[in-house]
RNA sequence: GCGAGAGUGGUGAAAUUGGUAGACACGCUAGAUUUAGGAUCUAGUGCCUUAACCGGUGUAGGGGUUCGAGUCCCCUCUCUCGCACCA
């Protein structure tokens, strides 16, 4: 073989590292320090690998081979995340057991991931299906059952009753079955909780120890939401009832003029007084119907009706009235508010619309033409009764004391309120984690740890039950047990677990696949633990990760794990969209419409693909060339004619996806690898592009011919055992220290570019030293593994690559020999000055050789010197004055 | 609406603490070589001006700080992502 031949090479190697597992991490050694890699495990679903996966997964490759090469002992894991929904459809179609699918699926997306020459240790893969892994999923479970944290509540549900099925929310779609459209509506089913609100603190307050992205730790800051206020109780006028509001502003309770309940409060039915019944009913049931969606859109008129009754403001006696309006939500606080419109927007907008009073009780605004929010400078004023007064405080202040006085009349007291809810850990499915627990007398009773794990049954049909439960309930044979424990009639539980459930955990399973006596070995864990990379999409920013933080934190409670977070650092990997596409847009008869016409059409729009060659780029944007306009009968226009110019996520239906087999079958893994790292930084989201393929493509054939001749096959007659010149060892040690402090910054496309500048320059040197060159591929192995094994062991050696030492750079080599100083006249260049190194920091020489370049003598001479700047090593500015 | 982030050539992108903007690559142009190539090599390539040098201009737009700003500050615009009546 002659020519640089990823097929040839790449295969060879693979099986290499495979039958040597040169990538098997060595768990007795305790002496070098560890370094945990992880990847977000995909779900293997049967479209196989897509772009997107190698992308994080090749990051965390190379920082994986890198590491080892630094003398870490490195854990870098895959598995899979295999329970989930499209394995049970596809069994609903075609009576294929899931387990089947699953399997398939796994093989094909190892043989993926294999055929990308990543370093896992394969030995220790995990597969969330597998009994024995989820044996310690249900563990878990009970184990959260044991503290409290699970429990059954009766929750409403997506049920599609012409489905006879429960759907997932994306399932649904604008209130409609995503198969076949039927309608959906909100049916309350008994389901298991887990009481995630109670770690909510700890979840919000660990948040900043974490090495995460700004945004993620602020996505969860908003989810969890946690706002401090205070619950405030109202007297119902006429009744003994109370009702209680939660706010964040008890300071202005002396503008609260009247009050709002949400559709659904069970006081509505109390207060409601017979003249306002029917309204009132007819108002609720509206609510009832609409979807979340419209209920929730703030752009929308707010809607809402008296109730006839009033409640009694307990800080001034104030009778005011008690309205329901569907803008209070019944899920969030109490469901129930004082509306103090001067102050909130929300309730300013509601009492103009009803023609509701507005009082101003904070200073500093103008409540006749808006509400006034600020809660930091506004002064309290109107807030006086017998033994309080806020008036004069500023908002902070006129808090604690409203709440002291409060509390102190036992009429409220200070609450703290969060967004978050419980986890619906349920779903009426048969591929998830069967939940380890029976019914016995109507009472939930856990099932023994000993028995676990609790494996699912053999169906004959996948269909729904019909009645929303999961199919299990079909199998009389499975539900109905009896109790171990008292012998008693039992029926098992029927509910599966959520996908997320076996993702919750999964990383602690690498630490000790095969540990009998828990989820995981604790001396071992106490080595690994924490994660110490952990890259993945950012579409898990928020759920995967709040809720493995959370069972996390409930096992560090419980004393199986001993940290209080499982990742210590996190990187999203941005999404890869498609190539570029240059679309022109034709209405229904074939005339011209710009894209911002396009997007507003209602007609049959006609889409054409245009290439580079259509298309040219002016002030204003793309526009179609005037060629390629008269060919789409177009001719006739005058000026340009816009053209949409962007890439779109891959889609199917888009027909833009691109497939890493086919291009690995075209030019090789190491390209792949290459590529997607080379496009640029990589959390951000960037277009895929064929041509960059070919580039990086290019560079590795370049570095093919470096070391070997084109023609005969045989090593290059350049590579000489031979002293290395002070030039090459400049760039080689440039180019160690680039490329290490690149991969410990995560900036893998700059690394790459460093590695091209290495080569274009070893291309140019008539004598390649074999020990400069060597290093150089020590330098690319992590990056572009097979070629650099290939090309490694035709140099002579006998052992991996991988097992070497990661180089280091020597600062000495570094030096130039000259520096090149610009010389700038009021701030713009104007000449470069080179002198020898040994001169260039002598103010003195440099100022005076500056002054006599010919072009700054110019500007010298036309003009009065009247500052001169000297920064050594970096610039000369002379500052002129005519 | 709120929150976060980002706007740099024809394209993907580089640019230590403010110090020669556009590294590296794609594309394009010209040339060489080859039976041919979408292979390889050489040279050029921000824009305007020029035969070339010189020069002008340029990091979304406007203003400011500075000897000097892609980088720091203020305002405006656009885009992406997240949240969206959470009291």
């Amino acid at each position: 073989m002659s020519e640089y031949n990823p097929s040839q090479i790449e295969p060879k190697w693979q099986s290499f590292w495979l039958e040597n597992k040169t990538f098997k991490t060595d768990d007795t050694d305790r002496t070098r320090p560890k370094f945990y890699v992880l990847d977000m495990f995909p779900y293997p679903s049967s479209a196989g690998l897509h772009v997107g996966h190698p992308e994080g997964y090749t990051a965390t490759d190379i920082l994986a081979r890198y590491k080892r090469m630094k003398g870490f002992n490195v854990l870098h894991p895959m598995g899979w995340d295999a329970f989930g929904l499209p394995a049970e459809q596809y069994a609903v179609k075609t009576g294929t057991h899931p387990r089947e699918t699953t399997r398939y699926n796994i093989a094909q997306f190892r043989r993926q991931l294999q055929a990308i020459g990543f370093s896992y240790d394969w030995d220790r893969e995990v597969d969330t299906t597998d009994p024995a892994y989820f044996r310690w999923t249900q563990w878990i479970f009970l184990q959260l059952y044991k503290q409290g944290l699970a429990y059954e509540a009766s929750v409403p549900v997506n049920w599609c009753p012409a489905l006879g099925t429960v759907l997932a929310n994306e399932e649904v779609i604008d209130g409609k079955s995503e198969v076949g459209g039927f309608p959906v509506i909100r049916k309350p089913m008994r389901q298991w909780m887990l009481k995630i609100t109670a770690y909510a603190e700890r979840l919000l307050n660990d948040l900043d120890e974490l090495d995460w992205p700004d945004s993620v730790k602020e996505m969860q800051r908003n989810w969890i939401g946690k706002s401090v206020g205070a619950d405030v109780q109202f007297q119902v006028d006429g009744h003994d009832e109370i009702i209680e509001v939660f706010t964040t502003r008890p300071d202005t309770l002396w503008g609260a003029t009247y009050m709002v309940l949400a559709p659904e409060h069970p006081l509505v039915d109390v207060i409601t007084t017979p003249e306002q019944r029917e309204d009132v009913q007819a108002y609720r049931n509206e609510a009832s119907l609409k979807s979340d969606l419209d209920r929730t859109d703030t752009r929308k008129k707010k809607t809402g009706i008296f109730t006839g009754g009033y409640a009694i403001n307990p800080v001034n006696d104030a009778r005011i009235p008690v309205w329901v309006a569907d803008y209070v939500l019944i899920s969030y606080g109490t469901g129930a508010i004082m509306a103090v419109p001067g102050h909130d927007e929300r309730d300013w907008e509601f009492a103009r619309a009803f023609g509701l009073p507005i009082v101003e009780v904070v200073a500093g605004g103008d409540v006749e033409q808006a509400a006034y929010t600020d809660n930091q400078d506004g002064v309290l004023t109107n807030s006086s009764a017998t033994g309080i007064t806020l008036d004069g405080l500023r908002v902070p202040d006129a808090k604690k004391q409203i709440i002291q006085w409060l509390e102190s009349h036992g009429k409220g007291q200070g609450t703290i309120n969060y967004k978050l809810r419980d986890w619906l850990f349920s779903r009426q499915r048969y591929w998830g984690e069967p939940i380890p627990v029976i019914h016995v007398d109507g009472q939930p009773k856990p099932l023994d740890e000993a028995s676990l794990p609790l494996e699912l049954p053999e169906v004959e049909k996948y269909e729904p039950s019909g009645t929303g439960e999961s199919p299990l309930s079909l199998i009389e044979s499975w539900v109905n047990t009896t109790d171990p424990q008292t012998g008693k009639p039992a029926r098992r539980e029927t509910n599966t677990m959520p996908q997320w459930a076996g993702s919750c955990w999964y990383y602690l399973r690498y630490i000790s696949p095969d540990y009998e006596l828990g989820p995981v070995d604790p001396e071992k864990e106490k080595y690994w633990m924490p994660v110490d990379m952990y890259v993945g999409g950012a579409e898990h920013a928020v759920l995967h990760l709040l809720y493995a933080r959370f069972w996390h934190k409930v096992l560090f409670d419980l004393g199986v794990v001993s940290t209080k977070e499982p990742f210590q650092r996190l990187v999203n990997q941005g999404m890869i969209l498609g190539e570029m596409e240059y679309t022109l847009f034709l209405d229904e008869n074939g005339g011209y419409l710009s894209p911002e016409q396009a997007e507003r059409y209602d007609g049959e729009l006609t889409r054409i693909k245009l290439t580079d060659e259509d298309i040219e780029k002016t002030a204003t944007g793309f526009v179609l060339k005037a060629e390629a306009a008269s060919l789409h009968g177009l001719s006739g226009h005058d000026g340009e004619l816009a053209i949409e110019a962007r890439s779109y996520k891959m889609s199917k239906s888009r027909g833009n996806v691109i497939n890493p087999d086919d291009v690995i079958k075209e030019y090789g893994a190491d390209a792949l690898r290459l590529y997607e790292m080379f496009m640029g930084p990589l959390e951000q989201v960037k277009p895929w592009s064929m041509r960059g393929v070919e580039g990086v493509y290019r560079f590795l054939k370049r570095v093919w011919r470096v070391f070997v001749d084109d023609r005969s096959g045989t090593l290059n007659e350049d590579l000489h055992q031979a002293e290395p010149s002070r030039e090459q060892l400049k760039v080689l040690h440039e180019t160690i220290k680039k490329v290490t402090e690149d991969i410990e910054g995560g900036r893998y496309n700059t690394a790459i570019s460093q590695l091209m500048i290495f080569n274009n320059e070893a291309m140019k040197w008539d004598k390649k030293p074999l020990e400069v060159m060597q290093t150089f591929l020590v330098l690319l192995s992590p990056f572009a593994p097979h070629i650099a094994e290939e090309l490694w062991s035709r140099l002579g050696n006998a052992q991996t690559i991988a097992a070497e030492h990661w180089p280091a750079h020597n600062g000495e080599y570094l030096v130039a020999d000259s520096f090149t100083y610009a010389i700038q006249v009021n701030g713009k260049v104007r000449a470069t000055l080179e002198l020898p190194a040994t001169q260039a920091s002598d103010k003195t020489t440099v100022l005076e050789l500056a002054k006599k370049e010919p072009l700054i003598a110019r500007y010298l001479a036309e003009g009065n010197l009247v500052k001169e700047i000297f920064v050594p090593l970096k610039i000369v500015n002379f500052v002129v004055k005519p």
